[in-house]
DNA sequence: GTATATGCAAAGGTTTTGCACAGCC
DNA sequence: GGCTGTGCAAAACCTTTGCATATAC
């Protein structure tokens, strides 16, 4: 049932190499930054990250990485209340639920994912991809905190 | 079925006073745009109309009127592919579907998102808000295309 | 050696904030 | 008259782009 969770960084150079990329230093590091992220990070805390500890790598080679990345397609990128937030692309059917009150996220199940994009399907043939968008809301503990 | 929609700038007018906020040219100009406009409208972009026919509104003063008009309940803002839009809060059920390569958009039915809605809502006991999230995927033709 | 990636610097855009002044009630 | 809202200026971010240099292959 999960077998996409096992990316390493070595499967990601190799993915690069096929494809004539170069593997810069820089590329490793933005690389092991985001694979050592669970979940979604931005761009901007990338750059921060990957800085703190190979200074002087500048924010827009971070973000030309990202997007060469994202076009090789090893990430994608969602938006969430604050921006956009690049995550592994193995992850599917990753629909962020986020709870507007305290930030709280939780994920729904692929089935689940699977039941609304079809139900969304039918309006007009439209093919969602709900992983792009979140969805937000109210956790449970937060509408018992607010009905009482 | 849809009384909601018919909501004029007295009534925003009257809604402001009674909280004791202040009517200024400004405001009136800002809440005019917005109520003119149908669909959704992003921050920068008021302050551009504003600013075209009331020049020397500032924006900040935009943004401030915005995020005033937002805890009063008389806006709610929306994130779309390029960011924040602001709607006016009585457009019900108001979910967007933003189709990922030609940008067309369309609207899910208020019945189609309270379907949506309960089959969210079995998952935790989270309770969705489908209008603050767009919904990206592909339309119709978009996939037609690509399918051929 | 050559094509590609990086650093640098600059610009562009959006949004926020502090403060003195203006103006609504 | 007093309190609230506005303009102004500045700054904080995030992100993109052009160009010369460095470097992976």
């Amino acid at each position: 049932m999960q077998a996409t969770e096992s990316v390493t960084a070595a499967d990601i150079v190799g993915a690069l190499r096929r494809r004539g990329m170069r593997i810069t230093p820089q590329r490793q590091a933005i690389v092991a930054e985001v694979m050592r992220t669970r979940g979604h990070i931005s761009p901007a805390e990338i750059a921060r990250r990957v800085q703190s500890q190979m200074p002087g790598v500048n924010p827009s080679t971070v973000y030309r990485t990202l997007a060469m990345l994202e076009s090789a397609g090893i990430l994608a990128h969602a938006h969430l209340e604050q921006g956009a937030e690049y995550h592994h692309a193995g992850e599917e059917g990753h629909v962020h639920l986020v709870c507007a009150r305290c930030a709280a996220e939780e994920d729904l199940s692929v089935q689940e994912a699977r039941s609304l994009a079809r139900l969304i399907g039918r309006h007009h043939g439209f093919r969602p991809d709900l992983t792009h968008f979140a969805i937000s809301g109210l956790c449970k503990s937060c509408q018992e905190f607010l009905d009482s």
